[in-house]
DNA sequence: GCGTTTTTAATGTCAGACTTTTAATTGTCT
DNA sequence: AGACAATTAAAAGTCTGACATTAAAAACGC
């Protein structure tokens, strides 16, 4: 692990890398101490803070933890789900908004992904995720909901139908494509949408899920995406409908 | 982004949430120059290491690179694809190491996940596609194969139909599942498993897919997954009886 | 006008000091 | 002896100031 040669990276990217490598390889194991910053420098032959931003680099990974004090030090850290959750939103979070990835594609995805929860859903679902379902299409009923609350409510559904799958990895690696798209999807379509018919479907999904009826999960499911593929489909109509009349308003003058 | 209270968290912690924040609230946009760590160091009232390790927290997310020499500096980096897929693997690949999640539980998410793939597989797939696949199962039936060979070799024609769905959200998302799982299955039932059947369920996926038949491509995954399930059963179970058998040892002398 | 050199503004690295936190140890009192 | 308080030590966190290295821009020479 005391790799370091001259090569033309930072060092603290290639300590950073080297003890990144020992954790995933499993030389390193959860809750041990790694030597302190000191010795790290003595060993990789570097100062003190070029291993500090080294261990920088691993803290944002969370993939150690520090403490101070006496017998303080670093220590790989035990990545949990809700850590993994929260790095999966964000990664998806910006690829989403710095890739402008096409609408369909990613509608496409984030409902075919949901779909995959269809059949452990219609298996697994408890009566406390279908009571949360309920609740949230309740609230989506009231007409006084604002738009932020709206999608908080449609996150939470959606979250409670990938939860009632039971399946700690689906829930996971699902955080990205609800958390992360439905927001932005909600962004979007904000304008086009129709409350009612959303709710209509999303009662579908539910009443799909009391008779744990998988097929009819992923036909609802598949109704929503295709709403929402077409609100999407009017709101870049419209936008370049009033692009053009502001083009021929412009050649006229 | 200037505020900085004397919270109880370190200030690189502080510094980086905040030019994180900065950055998805849309404040800072793709290929910005930060201001340089001298300025930044005046603006947040700290010393520059402690800028440097907020930015070495920030560029271990690709959230930033930096750039020595004059006009040089950090700027924000548009994260591709390529970086998102291996901040996947990597996070999913620690998440189970660390978590002894049960073979099942991953098993179903992975094939899963795998399945949403089959609708538009069916639809889009390329011959090129196909031909990847083909190759690999003829690599799989090479005798000489070594277990690392195989290995590959599996993620390879999985990686095949996920790409051949031709969504880049979808393969984004199925990267963890099939590049960080895949190995992890392999490494666990490499003793048990039949080459053979593992080929001929294969090739049913890659029949399936030529004929552009969704549905037996997800029956054929389906298989390959309740297979893939009992091979870990068997493992498990023999390395139970194993146990039992030394502890009956001792128990007897 | 073009190639070369110099300048300059950045990051990258270092050394050493000081501050703060925290746990273990030691000491003291009941 | 046991409980509480004071001391100590080890470690991270921070700061200052300096030097090294890079790379682009500007100045220079032909």
């Amino acid at each position: 692990m005391k790799i370091d040669p001259t090569k033309n990276a930072d060092y603290s990217a290639q300590i950073a890398k080297a003890i990144r490598d020992a954790i995933i390889s499993g030389q390193l194991n959860v809750n041990d101490r790694l030597p302190s910053e000191a010795e790290l420098a003595e060993q990789f032959e570097v100062s003190r803070p070029t291993v500090r931003e080294a261990l920088k680099r691993l803290a944002a990974q969370s993939l150690i933890r520090t403490q101070r004090g006496a017998f303080g030090g670093a220590f790989i850290n035990q990545i949990s789900y809700e850590e993994a959750h929260s790095q999966q939103i964000t990664t998806s979070t910006l690829l989403l908004s710095m890739n402008d990835v096409s609408f369909d594609v990613a509608c496409e995805a984030r409902f075919a992904l949901e779909r995959s929860c269809a059949p452990f859903a219609a298996q697994r679902r408890t009566a406390d995720q279908l009571a949360t379902m309920r609740a949230e299409i309740h609230r989506q009923t009231q007409p006084g909901l604002s738009d932020e609350g709206w999608c908080a409510s449609d996150v939470t559904f959606h979250r409670a139908l990938v939860e009632s799958a039971h399946n700690v990895i689906l829930s996971y690696q699902l955080a990205g494509a609800v958390e992360a798209m439905q927001p932005l999807m909600n962004m979007i379509t904000f304008t086009a949408r129709n409350r009612e018919k959303i709710i209509s479907l999303h009662t579908d999904i539910a009443d799909a899920l009391e008779q744990r009826n998988q097929q009819q999960i992923e036909h609802a499911l598949l109704a929503l995406s295709d709403y929402t593929k077409n609100l999407a489909d009017n709101v870049f109509a419209a936008k370049q409908k009033n692009k053009t009349d502001i083009d021929n308003q412009k050649a006229q003058s």
